[in-house]
DNA sequence: TGCCTTTGTTTAATCGATTAAACAAATATG
DNA sequence: CATATTTGTTTAATCGATTAAACAAAGGCA
């Protein structure tokens, strides 16, 4: 990379201090300084392409307009649209963010923490990874600002930005029961995670609160190792019972493709045969023949509040923020039985 | 944040000078140094669980081990996923990865690499959008280390990694001659960008060696502004043809999916009445009722080779690389026409 | 005229790590 | 034993920007 210009060779230029550059180009002082002066250090800085060095700023400042970004997974479309809303709230700011996708892995989730705080970003916002409260208690004991997006645990006081998973949940199952539905399985992930569980809790107290009552055979729950084979072998178990499901709730988008690409070979007719509902958009949900019943959680609010309840930790460092947003069911062909 | 443990504390905790922690700490003049104060200076540095400041660091050595990244939409899972593999590739190495999305805005894309640059990043990959080569020119007059991915100019001797679309472009639309279609329509987008053009003047290429007249309204170039709405039209378009298309290529996997979606509307049957294909994947390609046969970047292999070119372009300033892969031609059933 | 403000600018320390060069002590060599 | 070499460690400058404090010159006021 071609030589930088630095603050000296525009002091140079100009015959000046740098101290002097400095205050003008910041635009600190100015009732102090002179306005020719100010205005010929513009002049150089701008002839000579002039541009601050980050590294020494922050050095001196210990702040680096940087905050750190980590999802448990960036080619879910959930998460990259999250990715960019973020992006751009930071930069409105005057922050840029750096990312890193744990992959839903808590030993990725180590090393992108510790790369992360060793580049001195000035927070974090997280989508943690299971089983990573360790790492999210260690991040509270060093008081590294932070604030955790759709996922959250309990037993710890922190920023946090999520939607109420058991309502939403609730809300779709009583919604597929008030269409036609009686007999509803779900697939969720085998985890930890609490919004996760938050669901499938929504799930049983709309079942019960109908005078339904919920069956472990309607329950599964499969891994992330093997999520594709799991989720069919689940519809398939569902559909094979003396008395097969005539609904299925997916808990997550990327159980919701993997099972609509399954039902597609199916000779099953949605939602006549199967209705269908899921939480998250994905292009499945308006590309399957039935478009899809879905909670549809308010990401852009989301991404919003969490970058700015991180830029006021940062600064302000004041008492944590837990909100919980209202999540938007919206109704498609899928969930609707004809009767 | 917690205040920072630094060589100095180190240092001052062992009884010796800070240089010593720097050379036992970085591994350096190993053969020099005593044993047991090495030793020392380990367990102090891990007791004190001390980190790096590698804004310092940067500074001295103007090295920030950090690369940027800007591809044109990481909404998009093309990129997403190229981001992934390049930040996993990137790791390896130990590289950060910035960020950025540049929506398809040359305008947005001088700000974000004005960003990037102004932190100092050793160097870019790019996904450009339409119109940037200027900005290109600049980064090479500048000397700044840079890759282009997936998308190229003429006329500028740089970096690159992409596929040959001309000869993706015409193996796809030879196939679906092959198969029975005999009146193919193209969508693609209205653009500048070449990587584009080319699988437009392959398609052209594929049909007039097959003795079939390209005919202007058979191509339908699609604003981004308004894609969805203009996708929609042009297929309307094509269908109300006195004779209609039989086959239609989509240039890009956004195009596919707003195809899809709306064909999915429409009462024909893919593909007899209309055989689709469409280059990149995305969950559309499995879940319309008929798979879609498509053209498969080897996004691993791009994103890979282009960091490794970065990375060797960043330390050691070799000639530039254009490297051009071979796309692969996934058949599905979207394609093959019964008769 | 003498002193006090105000205005305009510079000095110099600092952030934390790196690293060439200097230095001191221990050991080897003839 | 004197000198050369090796071993182990420190000194001090440096990266580029920030900023409190110092300073000088000009203007204001009695």
């Amino acid at each position: 990379m071609r030589k930088k210009v630095s603050l000296k060779d525009i002091a140079e230029r100009v015959g000046v201090s740098t101290a002097l550059v400095s205050y003008v180009l910041n635009n600190q002082k100015t009732n102090r300084i002179g306005k020719d002066v100010a205005q010929k250090i513009r002049d150089v800085a701008l002839e000579l392409n002039y541009r601050i060095n980050h590294i020494a700023r922050s050095l001196k400042t210990k702040k680096t307009h940087t905050i750190g970004l980590l999802v448990a997974d960036i080619s879910n479309s959930f998460y990259s649209t999250i990715a960019k809303i973020i992006e751009d709230e930071a930069e409105k700011n005057n922050y840029t963010v750096l990312f890193g996708s744990l992959d839903e892995n808590a030993e990725k989730s180590w090393k992108l923490i510790d790369a992360l705080l060793n580049h001195q970003v000035d927070g974090l916002i997280i989508a943690p990874a299971a089983d990573t409260a360790p790492q999210i208690a260690y991040l509270q004991e060093n008081e590294v600002p932070f604030v955790l997006i759709d996922r959250y645990f309990t037993d710890i006081d922190v920023n946090s930005v999520a939607i109420n998973n058991f309502k939403a949940s609730y809300s779709i199952v009583d919604h597929l029961i008030q269409n036609g539905s009686t007999r509803i399985g779900i697939v969720t992930f085998a985890t930890t995670l609490l919004n996760l569980q938050e669901r499938t809790r929504g799930y049983s107290a709309a079942l019960t609160s109908n005078g339904i009552t919920s069956t472990a055979s309607w329950i599964y729950k499969v891994t992330l190792a093997d999520t594709k084979q799991e989720v069919e072998a689940a519809i398939n178990a569902m559909l094979s019972l003396p008395e097969p499901v005539d609904a299925i709730l997916f808990t997550a988008n990327t159980l919701s493709t993997f099972g609509l690409k399954y039902i597609n070979t199916l000779p099953l007719k949605v939602p006549d045969d199967l209705a269908i509902a899921s939480f998250d958009e994905s292009d499945a949900s308006e590309l399957f023949y039935a478009p899809i019943t879905h909670i549809k959680q308010p990401l852009a609010k989301m991404a919003q509040h969490a970058t700015q309840i991180l830029l006021n930790s940062i600064n302000n460092k004041k008492e944590n923020v837990t909100e919980v947003l209202e999540a938007e069911l919206v109704v498609r062909k899928s969930s609707i039985k004809k009767k």
